[in-house]
RNA sequence: GCCCGAGUGGCGGAAUGGUAGACGCAGCGGAUUCAAAAUCCGCCGGUAGCAAUAUCGUGUCGGUUCGAGUCCGACCUCGGGCACCA
């Protein structure tokens, strides 16, 4: 007997899936549709191990669909434009295209000895023209519905390097190459109006019922809807008045001074005559343009001398600010502040010296030790629902909740007439423009008469160039000497082409349309559209919550609006998953001079929880981290695959950790697995060569039934670890079965059934060793008989005051008297009891009993 | 700074508000073997006890409940996102 032997087993089996076309989506029959999507990966070089767990995923739901009647799309691609293929050109040369295309080469051919049951039929990548050519189309179709403009936005901008920054190569305020501090400009950018559905793509997270929770909330949060005043100030001395939004008006009578943004337009205007202005406003343009790196920055105020009137009472006269913490992306730019009640405001308010005013303070019998903020306390920011006490009120009662006062507040205002109830949103409309050559050019042209103008759709698609060179920074598509010039589409005149390229999350954000028709000659295909969207399982990384989930929800409103999907696929994903990352120990030790020094895992050997390099020295073990090129500690699924098989690598990394939890790779972990599943294939083998002698069938079919019905609830519920335990229990439970040879090769092969999601080419090989008719792959799902599932009797445990005592053994149907009787009645009970009577006797049927004394 | 999560034995983790620690790893003991590997069997949260058993125990502190890992509040630590990383 050779024994379970991958490198036979799996290419063998592989080959027949192919042969076979067995994971070809096609429409045939009367079968329901299922369309399961893994997030597609960036062609960074290699794959990498938490690749191999998220494709695992998609494939056992695929292959498990596919074994209950389901005509299955599972398709995979590249997200292949962005930075690192340009950085790749920079550092050693070479063209962003080459380096693409080489590391999706490389990366199918990693992908394909895993044997994941994908129609690559419809492989495509983001940086084919025939896909981006159809982003140009789609583009100027938005255009012509409205929903793309220009309008100038900032940017991080290296004054070194002369040129834009992502954010991620701005490190500490500097730019990464350069070193230069980085400053915000601004630059005329194309834009998607996504705020035009705020209030949509808000409502209709409600009906996203198979999305978590989490994901719902952070998008919720960020659409970020608000209810608040927007009014004037009025200008002491003659100057326009000052708009501004609050969300909290019922504070009004706290405000301290009236700030505006750097980039206001007064801010602005001032600055044109007093250089004073002009230079705090240079100072407020230092740093990047993350919100992050805006709301960590030192606040910094500038007294412009102007005052304005409170409305409220137009004797009081208000200080206008400008402040660096004002945005001028979020409502009017403009505030007032009450320090009081907003920590930012009052550490600006200390800074600078201005009057601190508390409006309300905690409800009385809660004021306990309270300080008020003018005290020296810290700000008082409760909930809006919490009842608070107003000690300056401004409509309504003394004690109230922040929502009633806001609302009271604005009813005054409305009232009197000197303000308007507004509700806003923090969603911002979508900057596209990239002045990055790596990238889906946007198909429009700059003429000298015409303005901006689409390009022709028989022009599409606009290409881009292949000479092009590195070696300076900014993009080359501004300097290349002739790939500009274009003829007007409208007039003929010359003119220029627009020499940004799209964000790629553009290209991410209908791929899955695509997917359905990837090779049609419009951006989709409707026959092919209306059949398989939407994807009915979505599978990806937490960290595109909001961003790429927001996107592509947004984007296939507007496909709908332009024709190119139905009404019925305006939300694409039906349900999501979001999967945790892959992560490994680092091994660190201190070299010489201080710094860390990291270590690869196969130089270091583990004993008792510690671990040591060859010549004795301890390293410190650092657990669960990311895995990162830097600190050597990333696993090659390759390597695993060459030492344990591919089913190894799926089985292991599915059923150490719950999916949506990060899991920690180890090599003791992924022994184990190969063991496990070399013990199924040799119960297989011992099966297929043992004698019919036996007895306790009925206890064997029992297990089984069991086991199939939990498996399958694992997988239809993403609890795989849980589904492999049982599985795991099964194996154990057929091994030391007594049972005759029918009933064993009956549970051997179910078994490899159940296995045959997660390792799929063991579950063949087991298959055809028992003699079972054509693939797996193609078989029915076993089915529980609901007979075999039914206990007699059930275990009720027996609590005395909460905690567990004793256990009694009743038949599954005893009446609540009957159990009641027999929980008395029972030793620990009687010597708790001592005679007395129970206070109170809890009786959950079927559960529990807990006698209460 | 703001938004969202997660914390359970030596380790990964299991547990519709109802027996905390399923299953796996490591460890310990045994069988098999000339020996080892592989395999098979048993034990395995802490403390006390020969044992029966008692007691403590799910990041920390409080609360709701007959009953809390699970629900509520505050805090600590770690992770994700913050609009040009993908």
């Amino acid at each position: 007997m050779s024994g379970y032997d991958t490198k036979t087993i799996e290419p063998k089996w592989q080959k027949a899936w192919d042969e076979a076309l067995t994971f070809r989506a096609t429409r045939s029959g009367d079968k329901p549709k299922y369309y399961v999507l893994e997030m597609f990966p960036y062609p960074s070089g290699r794959i990498h191990i938490g690749h191999v767990r998220n494709y695992t995923m998609g494939d056992v739901i695929a292959r498990y669909k596919k074994s209950t009647g389901h005509n299955v799309l599972h398709p995979m691609g590249f997200d292949a434009f962005g930075m690192p293929a340009e950085n790749a050109a920079m550092a050693s040369g070479g063209h962003p295209k080459d380096w693409t295309y080489g590391n999706i080469d490389t990366m199918v051919a990693q992908m394909k000895p895993l044997g994941f049951g994908l129609d690559w039929s419809r492989m495509f990548a983001t940086c084919d023209p025939e896909y981006y050519g159809q982003q140009q189309s789609m583009f100027i179709d938005f255009m012509e519905k409205g929903l793309v403009y220009r309008k100038n936005a900032t940017v991080n901008w290296d004054p070194v390097d002369m040129t834009v920054l992502a954010n991620e190569q701005v490190i500490d305020g500097k730019g990464w190459r350069s070193g230069a501090e980085v400053e915000r400009r601004e630059l005329t950018q194309w834009f998607f109006k996504i705020s035009d559905f705020s209030e949509e793509l808000l409502d209709a997270i409600d009906g996203l019922d198979d999305w978590p929770e989490k994901v719902k909330l952070m998008q919720r949060n960020w659409i970020g809807k608000s209810r608040g005043l927007q009014f004037a100030f009025e200008s002491v001395d003659g100057g326009d008045p000052i708009e501004v939004y609050t969300t909290r008006p019922d504070t009004l009578m706290g405000a301290s001074f009236v700030g505006i943004s750097p980039d206001h337009p007064l801010a602005k205007e001032l600055a044109e005559t007093n250089e004073a202005v002009a230079a705090f406003r240079a100072e407020c343009q230092k740093g990047g343009t993350t919100e992050e790196a805006l709301e960590k920055a030192e606040k910094l105020g500038f007294d412009t001398g102007l005052k304005v009137k409170h409305p409220l009472d137009p004797t009081w006269e208000l200080p206008v600010w400008i402040a660096n913490f004002i945005l001028m992306d979020y409502g009017t730019g403009a505030i007032f502040a009450c320090p009081a009640h907003d920590q930012r405001d009052l550490d600006f308010s200390r800074k600078y010296d201005l009057p601190v005013i508390s409006t309300f303070a905690p409800a009385m019998g809660e004021a306990g030790t309270f300080i008020l903020p003018e005290d020296g306390g810290p700000a008082y920011v409760p909930p809006k629902p919490e009842t608070v006490r107003y000690l300056l009120p401004i409509a309504g009662g003394e004690a109230m909740t922040g929502e009633a006062a806001v609302d009271a507040a604005i009813d005054r205002a409305e009232k009197e007439g000197w303000g308007t109830g507004v509700t806003k949103f923090r969603l911002r409309d979508w900057g596209l423009s990239r002045q990055r050559y790596w990238g889906c050019p946007i198909p429009v042209v700059h003429c000298d008469a015409c303005g901006v103008v689409p390009e022709k759709k028989e022009n599409l698609p606009v290409q881009l160039p292949d000479d092009v060179t590195f070696d300076v920074p900014g993009n080359p598509l501004d300097r290349h000497p002739t790939w500009r010039d274009v003829p007007c589409p409208s007039c003929g005149k010359p003119a220029r082409r627009e020499t940004d390229t799209m964000d790629t999350f553009v290209d991410s954000s209908w791929y899955f349309a695509r997917f359905t028709a990837p090779r049609a000659e419009t951006p989709t295909n409707m026959t092919e559209a209306e059949y398989w969207m939407n994807v009915d399982q979505y599978i990806g990384g937490i960290e595109h919550a909001i961003l790429h989930l927001l996107y592509s929800r947004f984007f296939a409103r507007a496909m709908h609006i332009c024709g190119h999907l139905p009404e019925s696929a305006i939300e694409p994903f039906d349900a999501l998953f979001t999967q945790g990352m892959v992560t490994h120990a680092i091994y660190k030790t201190t070299g010489p001079d201080g710094r860390p020094v990291y270590h690869y895992p196969e130089d270091v050997d583990l004993k008792d929880g510690k671990g040591f390099l060859k010549d004795g020295t301890e390293v410190e073990i650092i657990p669960s981290a990311k895995m990162s090129k830097s600190k050597n500690n990333v696993v090659d699924p390759m390597d695993i695959i060459d030492r344990y098989g591919a089913d190894t690598a799926r089985w292991f990394v599915l059923s150490d950790s719950p999916p949506e939890r990060d899991v920690e790779w180890t090599s003791a972990g992924a022994e184990a697995a190969n063991k496990h599943l070399a013990r199924v294939w040799r119960l297989s083998a011992d099966i297929a060569e043992g004698n019919d002698t036996g007895s306790d069938d009925e206890a064997l079919l029992k297990e089984m039934h069991k086991a199939i019905d939990d498996v399958t609830k694992g997988i239809e519920s993403f609890g795989f670890n849980a589904a492999i335990a049982k599985l795991y229990a099964f194996t154990n439970t057929l091994a030391r079965a007594k049972a005759g040879r029918a009933a064993r090769r009956q549970a051997v092969m179910t078994l490899a059934q159940l296995m045959s999601p997660m390792t799929p080419h063991l579950a063949e090989e087991v298959w055809s060793m028992q003699g079972g008719e054509g693939l797996i792959a193609d078989a029915a799902w076993p089915v529980a008989d609901a007979t075999y599932l039914v206990e007699d009797t059930v275990t009720l445990p027996i609590q005395i005051n909460g905690k567990r005592r004793s256990e009694i053994t009743v038949s599954k149907d005893a009446d609540k008297a009957e159990v009641e009787k027999l929980a008395l009645a029972d030793d620990a009970v009687a010597r708790a009891l001592d005679g007395r009577a129970p206070k109170k006797l809890i009786v959950v049927p079927g559960r529990i009993v807990n006698v209460v004394i």
